[in-house]
DNA sequence: AAGTGGTCTAGACCACTTT
DNA sequence: AAGTGGTCTAGACCACTTC
């Protein structure tokens, strides 16, 4: 730590129980590493470099908080890991966007059983604004009858209907968002969002379920009744773990499978 | 580098082309950590240590290798990273093990839709052995006809059949397993496949879709005809990615789901 | 007190990209 | 040539566990 007194706390469990020696307070101590980690972070919610964008290299950031490169260097390595930034050898350290290819296939995980995989077409059903149901609301972290932006579509692959997707958005985030602006919007929904709205999305959680298609079900997606359909109920989360959307997707899988990869 | 020769080649690029300079041949070269990496993975596959078993500390690997602790540890933070082994802080470093509560349920996504998650109940059909098809032979990257053990089992949560499993694993790897062992065995199956047989699963990957119960299925796990079940195709691999498991589950998920989480 | 992994530093050199 | 991330080293100190 040399003699300089750095900017960022190094050890705060060292402020706790001075006098008790004992039953000593939670230690709230986190490395520093990890509070660099925190700051990017920060600045990343901010909107100070936007997705896509270059941010400081490695020695304007060590210099910038008064730590040493290596140290830097782990906190980036941690939110590269995280898929929060992308490291380019010779070029610098970007901003996670999903305007990429690598990104596209992040959120969908629906592969189909032969051939290579590719982005489908997506037909707007319905765009509505309407109140949130308590479940809608909990999992958004809203209170319940607050304004929500209603979405449903259909997507195809090679013009065979496959996926019926019902997406519930808070008001307040989304404000604006039309059928329009998404049936206009060239690529994916993510990089809307993203561009539009200023909301990136960093990661989710999915429940997965086998359900039997109903009438609406059959209708859209061109299947017999009962047939039986892949139910996938995600909710996802952008920066510092934030609700901001939740998803209902029906997937007909006789010609495409979910891949999932234990690690 | 310093002035010592190292043990292990700093860059095998050197060796390729020397006489072509403007073609040279694909630069085989790879950093140090990752062969370092290479060469622990190799002990452990060759059985050097074993599942639950402390390994050399870092300094120790160090000096075996004759490379300096950093390098050691960023070999060892990736294998940590990918649960090839798990690190403790003042205790050292030790093989992972499907031997923990921790691992019982990172090949087990199906989660109940209120409480806790708890080991189920397996009742074992039907264990033979057979000639492996053309695809179980494919996916296992075994010959057709080869031999292979076939299990069958239903497992319970809270009394409830809940999955249904069928089992593929190669005759050569597997010979002496019998439906005996399986049920007087206690834990999962993965610790008896590692204790009993050597072989530590490390990943998996899986296609997840939506099928109809037959009538084999509406008998064992107690469902109406063609209720959906979610079909969930595993393929395991030990150390080196080497399939030795194939397994088919049939999963109701009327009071369970299976969950995932997107990074 | 000794040994382990965890953090942090400072400096060197390499590989890649751009100017 | 200059700037970036990627690798490697050597050494210090901290936190945790065991003796």
């Amino acid at each position: 730590m040399s003699s300089n007194p750095p900017p960022v706390s190094n050890n705060a469990a060292a402020v706790a129980g001075a006098g008790s020696a004992v039953t000593a307070a939670a230690p709230t101590f986190s490395p520093l590493y990890q509070q660099i980690k925190a700051l990017i972070i920060q600045s990343l919610q901010s909107g100070e470099w936007k997705p896509g964008e270059l941010i400081p290299s490695e020695v304007e950031l060590a210099n910038r908080f008064k730590v040493s490169q290596g140290t830097v260097r782990k906190a980036i390595d941690e939110m590269s890991a995280e898929n929060l930034v992308v490291r380019r050898q010779g070029k610098g350290t970007f901003v996670a966007t999903h305007h990429e290819a690598r990104a596209h296939f992040r959120f969908l995980r629906l592969m189909p059983d032969i051939g290579e995989a590719h982005a489908g077409e997506s037909r707007i059903i319905e765009v509505k604004r309407l109140r949130a149901s308590a479940d809608v609301a909990r999992l958004l972290d809203i209170k319940s009858a607050d304004s929500v932006i209603f979405i449903k579509r259909v997507m195809s692959f090679d013009g065979v209907p496959t996926i019926l997707e019902e997406i519930w958005l808070p008001g307040i985030i989304f404000k604006g968002l039309t059928a329009e602006r998404l049936i206009d919007y060239k690529g994916p929904m993510y990089g809307l969002f993203e561009t539009e709205f200023g909301t990136h999305m960093i990661h989710a959680a999915e429940k997965i379920r086998a359900v039997p298609a109903g009438a609406e079900e059959c209708a859209l997606l061109q299947v017999a009744d009962a047939t039986p359909l892949l139910s996938v109920e995600r909710v996802s989360f952008t920066y510092g773990n934030k609700p901001v959307e939740v998803r209902r997707g029906l997937y007909v899988t006789d010609r495409h499978h979910y891949q999932n990869e234990l690690n």
